[in-house]
DNA sequence: TTTATATATTGACAAATATCTATATGATGT
DNA sequence: ACATCATATAGATATTTGTCAATATATAAA
């Protein structure tokens, strides 16, 4: 497993902020300046996270003329639940470790 | 759904190192010395990342003598796995938007 | 071609995070 | 009681992150 790109998807979900935008998408597609309206924060700040969300694979943007729509990225979602599942699914070498307890 | 606690629950995965401790743990439960071992970090740094993940619930601590045992939560990634598939069910209001666009 | 509108980029700054060294706590053995 | 070992906490510092104001880019409308 790669590290350093799981903990970028896994970003996606670390900030309050993000975590609203996930929720408003899950009404379906929605365009930046909507999203906007419903955040109290500046059109920058939307813009850097909604980058952030795309580059975790999390959402997926499509440019319409001038504007951009957003919505949930379903095989994004599935990689990170298999992720998820990876801790749970012991390796090979499962409880042939001893502990250092005498 | 409360997003700061979900923001911090999945902090424990926005870490490499982190989610290399996940991964050692996949072998079933390690002694907080033995994680060490295999890490690049100071003992401080990993005692960090520890209470990190188990504040986040996805790893618990036990405590025997001197010895601190970590393993996986289930219950942890189980409300991970919840809050994922949130965000793939639809809300009541779905669909009923209309977008921007002309 | 100018103007307006939606979104992205840049640069600055504050807050949060990861890391280290030094030290404290707590348990075990002599 | 003292020394030793495992882990936690405190404090300092560098890096990363979230935010904004200002500006750039791109599309559409006049």
């Amino acid at each position: 497993m790669d590290n350093k790109k799981t903990a970028v998807m896994f970003k996606a979900f670390c900030d309050e902020n993000r975590l609203h935008i996930l929720e408003l998408l899950r009404d379906g597609e929605r365009c930046a300046c909507e999203i906007l309206e419903e955040m109290k924060i500046t059109q920058p700040t939307l813009s850097h996270h909604m980058k952030i969300l795309c580059d975790a694979g999390v959402v997926s943007g499509r440019k319409e003329g001038k504007w951009m729509h957003y919505s949930i990225s379903e095989e994004g979602l599935e990689k990170i639940r298999n992720c998820l599942d990876y801790f749970t699914k012991h390796s090979d070498r499962a409880s042939e470790k001893s502990c250092c307890k005498k």
